[in-house]
RNA sequence: AGUCCCGUUAAGUCUGCGA
């Protein structure tokens, strides 16, 4: 028995979790130690779902956890699809238990509840911590971002600071994405003069943000400045800097860039990909698009959902129905039919392509429709000339209770 | 027999209509 614990915590931990699932099936009577190692294990490796089931038979034989297996299974239920009411009975039984009061525990269902988009179990959670530290603001303001409560995140920032707590590399690198999309400068200055005076600016995802939302500002010389200067350049801080002169429309410094980092041992990724085509989509040169997105494909890097959308732009720019067409049997074949992003851009590529017929059959058989759908096909009704049907189509929408914007 | 390590927050970058 102790030959077996000692071989399923070292298979767990070396990541070779189905050699230890078979050990562990074996054994007559499993501690909590190792119920903890497995689903640890599981977790580890991303498969939440065999972590979540697996907890559920330790409970039905009644083991009791303790504060860090909840961590683990609160970390599966934020990344495990319909983890949300696993993850509400989770809390029930944390509360039954005693362990809410837990800084850790807490930790793990504020952001367990962030993750799943429930703000005010979230919110619930941490207005009720005795001590909430950093990493439970830090959660709770992440959570407020993924939900796009701006406002909201903005004064938690100030009154964790207010409170005496510091924001470190993790709070910072949550909130200037916010200033970024809002094309807050001042804020960002802030923010940046912070990171300055704490010495975060070494951090590789700081950086990043940094870099990025002076671009996104506007400023792409502070942008550059703070890109050459970093210590560790990794595929995400190439991808921003990318992203900055592609969206601008300077193709020689975005290819520049895209080359010097391969030579810098940086490979391109699906991102990198993406940011080249969109820049050229966006900025008149259709063909460049539809090269890099043959040449991605050679180059080995499946495109996505984004990579479809950004060159369909491409074609209707070009009026290039039949390139059109091969992208939307790629569309298929991919299995990306129904994203709702790449329905529109479908739409939009058809109805400028001049075949209406086909931009009401994608719009018809789309799975889902948000509002710019709806505007997307409206445009094309208007476009080719069908004022009517174009109002029409206008009052279904509202039936449907989107609005128009 | 594990108590070192690992395990809670950020990971930052790309996308559709129109303006």
């Amino acid at each position: 028995v102790v030959l077996h614990n000692r071989k399923i915590t070292s298979l767990a931990r070396e990541g070779r979790i189905e050699d230890a699932r078979q050990v562990f099936d074996k054994m007559p009577k499993r501690t909590l130690f190792l119920w903890s190692s497995m689903i640890g294990g599981y977790v580890r490796q991303g498969n939440y779902g065999e972590a979540l089931s697996l907890y559920e038979v330790m409970e039905e034989k009644g083991v009791e956890p303790d504060r860090s297996l909840f961590v683990w299974v609160l970390k599966a239920c934020s990344q495990h699809g319909g983890g949300l009411e696993k993850g509400k009975k989770v809390h029930d039984r944390i509360v039954s238990v005693g362990f809410e009061s837990d800084v850790l525990v807490g930790n793990a269902l504020i952001d367990m509840y962030g993750k799943r988009g429930d703000l005010k179990n979230a919110r619930l959670v941490f207005d009720k911590m005795a001590q909430p530290d950093v990493v439970s603001w830090t959660s709770m303001i992440a959570a407020c971002v993924q939900k796009g409560q701006t406002g909201e995140a903005f004064g938690l920032f100030r009154r964790m600071q207010a409170e005496g707590l510091k924001a470190n590399s993790v709070t910072v690198t949550s909130m200037l994405p916010v200033c970024a999309n809002l094309r807050d400068l001042k804020r960002g200055k802030e923010i940046h003069g912070y990171i300055i005076r704490g010495d975060f600016e070494d951090n590789v995802f700081v950086a990043s943000s940094v870099l990025d939302m002076y671009a996104k500002c506007g400023h792409l010389k502070n942008a550059r400045q703070v890109f050459d200067k970093m210590p560790h350049r990794d595929v995400v801080s190439w991808n921003a800097m990318v992203a900055t002169y592609a969206q601008k429309g300077w193709h020689k410094e975005a290819q520049e860039l895209f080359h010097q980092m391969q030579l810098d041992g940086i490979e391109p990724d699906v991102i990198s990909w993406n940011a080249m085509i969109a820049g050229c989509a966006q900025n008149g040169q259709g063909d460049d698009a539809l090269k890099l997105f043959c040449q991605m494909q050679q180059g080995g890097i499946r495109p996505n959902a984004i990579s479809i959308s950004s060159v369909l732009p491409a074609c209707a720019h070009l009026a290039a129905l039949q390139k059109g067409k091969e992208i939307h049997g790629y569309v298929f074949r991919s299995g990306n039919k129904d994203d709702v992003i790449v329905a529109s851009a479908l739409v939009a590529m058809y109805g400028k392509c001049g075949s209406l017929k086909d931009a009401c059959r994608v719009f018809e058989k789309a799975s889902e429709r948000d509002t710019i759908a709806w505007n997307t096909m409206i445009g094309a009704y208007a476009m080719h000339g069908h004022g009517e049907k174009a109002l029409q189509l206008f009052y279904e929408m509202e039936l449907t209770g989107l609005k128009a914007n």
